[in-house]
RNA sequence: GCUGCAGUAGCUCAGGGGUAGAGCAACUGAUUCGUAAUCAGUAGGUCGUAGGUUCAAUUCCCACCUGCAGCACCA
């Protein structure tokens, strides 16, 4: 645009392969581009500039070092979404004048916008506000960026009655350039860099999902509406995105644990599991599978009750601060209140104070797996990803403050193994750092939790972790790391934990002998490898598709007939799989061999055990793997063999 | 908890002011078959619950319950 102003030196610009570009005057970024080439200069739609995206028609000052952004590449990608919410947010004031816009950031594969309007969006809506963006992007305005001052863009803002986007502008901080970028009729607060017209957008987009928003996230304050969409470069990245969330949409374990026979819920019981004999196999198959792992790794195992007195709650903290989404129950004619274990710590400590400790005993790892019950928020819910009632792979190590390293890395070692015998691979393991969250929600001095945060923080890079901190994430006792995994459609979700606590073995009055012979208080860390048992078989569920490794799965093989003359064999052959150690079902049912393959497959059995009279007069048996066609012949004896060492738990 | 949407046969879903329909599953019979759906027949529902409007409600309205998506929460 306007690089009129000729200057007196050259500028010289780096391009990413060492070449040299030079000009005599202020070039932009179009100008470098078509220096270039013209083709580049037509798919150019920001550049880069030592590191800074901009603007493509933002004048360039100075010597750089410089890269053309195309709309094909990734950072072109987040253009296209951002660009694609202001053609939204346009359309939607365009379509309900007096809706006020607030913020609207990409996402993972698409963004969003939220909304302030009385009147809810409807889904009706949403296809008009498609086709009103599909209007503006035809229109293909100029986007152009004006730097603005604070009162200017206040007083605008205000005197539209855009109320949210004055706070916002009131809250940049001082010195921030405020650039607006204008589009046509319409303009918007932004950062930028936006392409350099709205066509670029393309057409390749879709609006998804209304759902509600606090702003700035925060349930005190009014709710707004979040319109969220998705946006690629072409229409074949669309619609092979729209198609990997309809396969998501197949592993979801809600789905899966219907049709799999594994469990169900119901209404009368919100929250909570109904396990039925196919999902308890699986369920106690890792759990056993747990157990000797901890076993292995000097543990001890314990079992606590359910119910306690209020006042061991209210000792730990628990009362006061969670007390809320604990179940109470009235005893005593109302004179007494107890309270159902929302988790196993306080119970632990007790068993730890039972008899004198001394610093030999220490440290002690004490695990179990424990249920407890939380009372979650209705809307938090989910499937039995996020449950009322779960059991916990709970453990408390009892320890020295100088054996906190040890034996964090002793867990993180046992937690990594456990998370990749069950099929997870490192990348798909994220790991992070939660800090001290604020002075109400939390209790002990500072000194202590920077303790605490240095000590898992020197484990995690000890260990060669590589984390993401986040700060206010903590539990109200101590630090925690935590293992997240993803579900189907990409949700993360808080699987296991390594917590630091310096506060409760203080609060709950647990001590030990020294070798100073005075009393000292122990550390206490809280750890969980699965988390609740419930949301890992979830994931297990999501992440193998529920087609489980041998192992884990709940029925390993079904012997099915072929006619009903070779039942006896059937029957045969099930009886000397089981035992070999197997889990057998047999199907002498009078269908189609077809049927019964299908109606297995469906079922996800990893094997099928086909026999008819061919294989009762010669003793054999016809094995056909999940997701194979292939047909493998074997004596009884041999299948029995290879598939009991096959299923052998890692 | 908040916002929006939804709840019809075991499952997936259609329908709509005059007390409901399909496919699959189930059951019965025939068929006895060699690797992803054999054929025929039968049965199956207080349309989430409770009110209201109406001659009449599963349909419209209200409340509640539960679920879904997101937000908030997650010891």
């Amino acid at each position: 645009m306007s690089q009129a102003q000729a200057v007196a030196h050259h500028i010289a610009l780096t391009l990413p392969d060492g070449k040299v570009k030079k000009f005599d005057t202020t070039p932009t970024g179009a100008d470098l581009a078509a220096a270039i080439g013209p083709s580049l200069a037509k798919a150019a739609v920001a550049v880069r500039v030592d590191g800074e995206y901009r603007d493509l028609l933002r004048p360039i000052e100075q010597d750089a070092k410089v890269e053309i952004v195309t709309r094909t590449s990734e950072y072109g990608l987040e253009m296209i979404r951002h660009d694609c919410a202001h053609v939204m947010a346009e359309a939607v004031q365009e379509l309900f004048p007096g809706t006020q816009v607030t913020l609207g950031p990409n996402i993972d594969n698409g963004f969003y916008y939220d909304f302030y309007r009385e009147q809810p969006f409807t889904p009706d809506d949403l296809s008009k506000i498609e086709a009103k963006m599909r209007e503006i992007i035809a229109r293909d305005a100029k986007l152009t960026r004006e730097v603005w001052t604070r009162d200017a863009a206040i007083s605008f803002f205000k005197a539209r009655g855009e109320t949210f986007k004055v706070e916002i502008i009131k809250d940049l901080p001082e010195g921030e350039t405020i650039t607006i970028y204008r589009q046509g009729q319409w303009l918007d607060l932004c950062r930028g860099p936006h392409m350099p017209s709205v066509g670029k957008v393309g057409t390749a987009f879709k609006l998804m999902k209304v759902a509600g928003a606090y702003w700035r996230g925060d349930a005190k304050n009014p709710m707004l509406q979040r319109i969220y969409g998705t946006a690629w470069r072409d229409q074949k990245e669309l619609d092979l995105y729209l198609h990997q969330l309809e396969e998501a949409e197949k592993r979801d374990h809600r789905k899966l644990g219907r049709e799999m026979h594994l469990f169900h819920q119901q209404d009368e019981a919100a929250g909570s599991v109904f396990w039925h004999p196919r999902g308890w196999t699986l369920y106690r198959t890792l759990e056993g599978f747990v157990r000797s792992r901890i076993e292995n790794d000097g543990y001890v195992e314990v079992k606590t009750p359910q119910l306690y007195d209020s006042s061991l709650f209210k000792a730990s903290g628990h009362w006061d601060l969670y007390g809320d989404n604990m179940f109470k129950v009235q005893a005593d004619n109302g004179e007494k209140w107890l309270g159902i274990k929302p988790m196993n710590c306080p119970a632990h400590v007790q068993i730890f104070k039972q008899g004198l400790k001394s610093y030999r005993d220490l440290p002690i790892r004490m695990a179990e797996f424990g249920a407890c019950h939380r009372n979650e928020p209705s809307g938090a819910l989910h499937g039995i990803m996020r449950v009322r009632a779960f059991t916990q792979d709970d453990a408390h190590i009892f320890c020295r403050a100088d054996q906190i390293t040890e034996e964090s890395l002793r867990y993180f070692k046992l937690q990594l193994g456990v998370y990749e015998d069950l099929g997870f691979k490192r990348e798909s393991i994220k790991v992070k750092l939660a800090l001290r969250p604020g002075p109400e929600k939390r209790v002990g001095d500072d000194a202590l939790w920077d303790r605490a945060e240095e000590g898992l923080r020197q484990s995690l890079r000890t260990a060669g972790l590589e984390f993401e901190e986040l700060p206010e994430e903590g539990a109200f006792y101590g630090p925690k790391v935590e293992f997240h995994l993803i579900d189907a459609i990409g949700r993360s979700w808080q699987c296991g934990t390594l917590q630091l606590d310096f506060n409760l073995p203080e609060r709950l009055d647990a001590d030990y002998v020294g070798e100073d012979s005075a009393r000292h208080r122990p550390v206490m860390l809280h750890r969980a490898i699965l988390g609740s048992l419930e949301r890992f078989i979830a994931i297990l569920i999501e992440h193998h598709a529920g087609k489980f490794p041998l192992w884990l799965a709940p029925v390993q093989v079904v012997v099915v007939g072929v006619t009903n003359e070779a039942d006896g064999y059937v029957v045969e052959v099930a009886a000397t799989l089981k035992v070999a150690g197997l889990r057998v079902e047999t199907d002498t049912r009078n269908e189609k061999i077809g049927y019964k393959i299908r109606e297995h497959s469906l079922q996800k059995i990893p094997v099928l055990a086909v026999v008819g009279m061919r294989d009762a007069e010669g003793k054999t048996v016809v094995l056909r793997r999940l997701g194979s066609e292939e047909q493998q012949t074997l004596s009884l004896t041999d299948a029995a063999k290879m598939l009991a060492e096959e299923a052998k738990r890692p």
